[in-house]
DNA sequence: CAAACAAACTTCAAGTATAAAATATTTTTA
DNA sequence: TAAAAATATTTTATACTTGAAGTTTGTTTG
């Protein structure tokens, strides 16, 4: 707040949050690259895909398609194609809403919630290897302290 | 080392860096968002174009086109059209090397140099408001203690 | 009830992204 | 030095991503 009582200036103060977010960026993207190539060598799909299926595994009764691009914050469209080609592989199905001819409900298939139980499973694994570092202390500690910063997150529902 | 020792049993290890895989996602996706949306309205680019641009401003002798992708870790037919773009906008230039007729070297040209500090400033702005939670003294915490996971980062240069 | 508005989607255009194949050009090696 | 291997880049095919525009269906309201 008073300037002259604070330890650090106010430029490093961005500095060092320019530096934390380079950071983040770096772990992340490298995570998220290993990620997709493991999904993609093991299971022969993409992390676009397998968010969509772990969306749906949460919900016992499928999601609308506003609702899968509003919980994983990805735009509307974007999500008729991913789900366009899920559907073709006979991993879900939509199912029309009875009292809505505009909206269809979105689930998955037995093959589906099987295949993504696959997945689920491996992708913790390689998860825990990704972030081998931290205990589960450590773990816990960074993912409070980055919960902090969720005030500027406008719209979660 | 030993399960008898730790507090943590080790299915929770797992569990715990798995929440903080999501949260590290969840935080990140959040602020690139902002930051997309932030380039478009205010300098009508985007995220890619404007990682290329700061990629080259830190070499003053430019980068040959696979440095870059690199650097930025993304695949090298994807910087192709990345700097197809910028180049018509004259943001940069493809030099060719003198002893390798495969080679090219691009650089900023001094409109992109200029057009890029600009950005920049406004980059640190932003990422300074959206990790405004995050004291000097946190983020240098958070950013040391996510370093520690670079272990796996195979080919970093 | 009809016009206006809102909601749920899909389609579209442009840009990003990857992996794999193709080109062209060195460099190495037998 | 000719053939093989490696390097630098582009091209291709496919998929993902967004924002905007368009379609159809529902809801509100004058």
């Amino acid at each position: 707040m008073n300037q002259l009582l604070s330890k650090t200036p106010l430029e490093d103060v961005s500095k060092e949050r320019l530096r934390l977010w380079l950071r983040l960026l770096k772990t992340t993207r490298s995570i998220e690259a290993n990620l997709r190539e493991n999904l993609r060598d093991r299971f022969g799909t993409t992390l676009p895909r397998f968010d969509v299926m772990a969306a749906l595994s949460r919900y016992e009764d499928g999601l609308k398609m506003s609702e899968i691009s509003g919980v994983l914050r990805v735009s509307n469209g974007n999500v008729t194609g991913i789900v366009d080609r899920l559907s073709e592989d006979g991993h879900l199905v939509r199912v029309s809403v009875p009292g809505d001819r505009r909206a269809s409900r979105v689930r998955l298939t037995k093959k589906g919630l099987e295949e993504f139980d696959r997945q689920a499973k491996a992708h913790e694994r390689w998860i825990a290897e990704a972030l081998g570092e931290f205990s589960a202390q450590d773990a816990r500690d960074i993912t409070m302290r980055l919960l902090t910063s969720e005030a500027f997150d406008e719209e979660s529902k």
